[in-house]
RNA sequence: AGCGGGGUGGGGUAGUCAGGAAAACCCGUCGGGCCCAUAACCCGAAGAUCCAUGGUUCAAAUCCAUGCCCCGCUACCA
């Protein structure tokens, strides 16, 4: 019997590209799920949109002297262009700016104000005079009353105190600089508290779900659940439809999850049968509902979407939240603010769009952080999907295509061959159910070890003699050979579901991948002419990302921003400094040359770059535990800062960081950095960088400064 | 600070929830085979006190406790 599956795909915001991270963690375990399940001939139904209200699109929109709806129409032609190369596949992939959405988002809200479940409630807010608006938390700025660092909104950055709006000294509006008043306004509160028993016995019987999920949510619940402002004081966004409220904006978060249930509507009206919707979230004893999303967003999906499912009744709550972890970069997180990582349009590009999906789930974030490193990106795509995978497709292919033309008939089997056989049968089973519990990563890895076991296979029975001394026998084992390519085709389809159809035509199959399901994978090979075959990847060059990666060495470097807390003179020198820095934890002493250029007093507090696994020295009898990074040019020195916190990591996009115990200075040496015009440190034409920024002198100097 | 994740051969990871025979996989190193294939494929070898200490057990990488160290979140970013 068919199942029916909803799969709700976090809505991507609509205020730049999407980056890998997006596709690592949501879209493609989704796509991967949602194939599976079409394979099965399951109705499936997977919906998602770009999320194009709130206000860092009209920020955006605003700094570009464009009209907000510039930017999401923008960025939503490029999401689904990236979704369309990549062959993510949704029923529906929409938008929040739709009338459709604003109807039934509407609606939802209506339905939840007269039900009791929103309530309207005073509440205090900054209010910028001139840029005529009120403030979201983290538009204003200030000082933190405990430790006077920099605060954003209602929590300090520096060490973390959260406070009240009046507690925040000297707030400024970080768009204007103006210092913000206070105002009170009313809004509109959802009465989450209303639903905690009720969320927690339905979370009762979810033992299957990820521990970390359902722990998270669990947790979240035990805590207390607040009651939420879900109104703000927008221009940009869908109007609350109530007398009295219509100048203010549903609140994205409330507004974006209900697109899972608009986008579903919407499906049903564009295909002619405007009830179909019905089926996945009304009939509650067939339809299962998945939800792709990333960590961060666990509660609104496992708390509060939940709980406006509930309060509007009746609907189908979500049966599993698979959420994923991050991925990362090189050791350090995306950020779409800070324009940090990789992004769709431009690694699509360049690289095969199956390489990406390869890498991506075999090194999927499913159970913690994973690392996207340019460097294991080539190494598993050239080892892995060409060596093994590819090169067993081909060497396959072209041996049975020269010798045969055709799908040869299987003969008498042999003990190896029944083996073999039965591995087939194994994995399909295998994957299957990796795949059904959303173990991607452990389904891909048993398809390549079945394309392993055929390049065994391949080797040991040596058909290249066999063609000569026992040519019916030749026959039987590239018979073999070719159900295994026939299994791969349909076993790899959800993961790689462009070279899938290209090895099925290979395969001799006039029609497409699409009409067959999974069972197709043991199904007997039938006598089809095979045409030529084509190399299915291709190698990536290391040159492509730019690096020389293996006698890399500045990867073992451990460079951090560091904080100068003291400074002293060297006793036995007239050049040197003993300077106190803080990394993350360790406070260290460093000697440090720079006696000419800063006095102490331009040094205490401000954040430098140093190298800290250098060999320790003793100079002039002060051990140096580390080394400061200055640029020198035309007799100037400068020291390099940036954003970011002591201890933060200083890294460049393309490689890795791998720093090593202790590093030589002549190692250090050895490698040429330089300073360009603007003053940013250059490696390899690169910008160093922490995850907050580019690092930088803190004076100007000559473009083409050493760095020493 | 609070919350979450992690520390497994030289590098990268799996295994940990439901404790049990030789700790699995990819890369790298060394040796061998093969030569159909994208200089690819196959076999073998070296290399791990599974972070530390203590505990539970006939049996611990796996469970419990404590400690050390990394990383992330606590931003309307997945």
């Amino acid at each position: 019997m068919t199942d029916r599956i909803f799969i709700g795909v976090a809505w991507p915001y609509a205020n730049g590209p999407m980056h890998l991270g997006t596709l690592a963690g949501c879209l493609l375990p989704a796509d991967i799920f949602a194939r599976y399940h079409r394979l099965r001939g399951n109705q499936v139904l997977m919906v998602s949109g770009s999320d194009e209200h709130g206000t860092p699109i009209t920020i955006k929109a605003e700094k570009e002297g464009v009209s907000p709806q510039v930017i999401v129409d923008r960025y939503h032609k490029q999401h689904t262009e990236s979704l369309k190369k990549l062959g993510i596949v949704f029923e529906n992939f929409t938008r929040t700016s739709t009338d459709f959405h604003k109807k039934i988002a509407q609606d939802m809200f209506l339905r939840l104000y007269e039900k009791g479940y929103v309530y309207p409630k005073k509440m205090e807010i900054f209010y910028c005079l001139t840029c005529k608006r009120f403030l979201p938390d983290r538009y204003v700025v200030g000082k933190c009353p405990r430790c006077d660092g920099n605060a954003r909104g209602d929590q300090c950055d520096y060490c973390g105190k959260t406070m009240g709006l009046d507690e925040l000294v000297d707030p400024r509006c970080s768009t204007c600089g103006e210092p913000p008043e206070i105002r009170e306004a009313l809004h509109l509160f959802f009465k989450l508290s209303h639903f905690e028993k009720q969320l927690d016995e339905w979370l009762s019987d979810k033992e299957f779900w990820k521990p970390n999920v359902l722990n998270f949510s669990r947790n979240w619940i035990k805590e207390g659940l607040q009651d939420r402002a879900i109104s703000r004081d927008l221009e940009w966004g869908i109007s609350i439809p109530l007398q009295g409220f219509t100048h203010q904006c549903i609140y994205v978060w409330f507004e974006a999850v209900i697109g899972y249930f608009s986008a579903s509507q919407e499906w049903a009206y564009l295909r002619g049968e405007p009830e179909r919707w019905k089926e996945w979230w009304m009939d509650t004893a067939t339809a299962k509902h998945y939800y792709f999303l990333a960590k961060d967003n666990i509660p609104f999906h496992s708390i509060i979407w939940p709980a406006i499912l509930m309060g509007y009744g009746n609907l189908q709550l979500p049966y599993d939240i698979p959420a994923n972890e991050y991925l990362t970069l090189s050791g350090e997180q995306f950020s779409k603010s800070k324009g940090f990582g990789i992004w769709l349009p431009d690694i699509l590009q360049r690289f095969n769009p199956d390489a990406i999906r390869y890498y991506l789930s075999i090194n999927m974030p499913e159970k913690h952080d994973t690392d996207w490193s340019w460097k294991d990106f080539i190494a598993k795509t050239n080892n892995e999907l060409v060596n093994t995978y590819g090169n067993f497709v081909h060497r396959v292919l072209v041996f049975a295509h020269k010798n045969f033309g055709v799908i040869p008939p299987l003969g008498d089997l042999e003990s190896g061959d029944t083996e073999i056989l039965e591995e087939i049968y194994k994995t399909v089973d295998t994957v299957a159910s990796s795949i059904h519990q959303c173990h991607f990563k452990q389904g891909i890895k048993e398809c390549m070890r079945l394309a392993q076991a055929g390049n065994k296979y391949f080797n040991d029975n040596a058909p290249w003699k066999l063609i000569t001394d026992k040519p019916k026998r030749c026959q039987t084992v590239l018979h073999i050979c070719l159900k295994i390519l026939k299994a791969l085709a349909i076993l790899t389809t959800p993961y790689m579901p462009h070279q899938a159809s290209q090895v099925w035509k290979m395969l001799g199959h006039g029609d497409s991948i699409g009409n067959y399901d999974w069972d197709e994978a043991t199904r007997d090979v039938k006598k089809l002419q095979l045409p030529e075959p084509v190399v299915l990847f291709k190698k990536i060059e290391e040159s492509s990302v730019g690096e020389d990666i293996k006698k890399e060495i500045f990867p073992h470097l451990d460079l951090q921003l560091a904080e100068i807390t003291q400074v002293k003179k060297h006793p036995r020198s007239d050049s040197l400094y003993v300077l106190s820095i803080k990394l993350k934890k360790e406070k260290r002493k460093i000697v440090a040359g720079i006696k000419k250029w800063y006095s102490p007093e331009e040094l205490v507090g401000k954040k430098a770059v140093v190298l800290t696994n250098i060999v320790p020295a003793v100079i002039k009898g002060i051990t140096s535990h580390g080394m400061l990074i200055a640029a020198q040019g035309n007799r100037i020195c400068a020291l390099f800062t940036g954003e970011g916190k002591p201890g933060d990591h200083i890294f460049i996009q393309t490689l890795a960081r791998n720093p090593q115990s202790s590093l030589e200075l002549k190692d250090f040496q050895k490698l040429k950095m330089t300073t360009d015009k603007e003053g940013y440190i250059l490696y390899k034409k690169q910008r160093l960088q922490t995850k907050k920024g580019y690092i930088y002198t803190d004076k100007k100097i000559p473009e083409g400064s050493r760095v020493i």
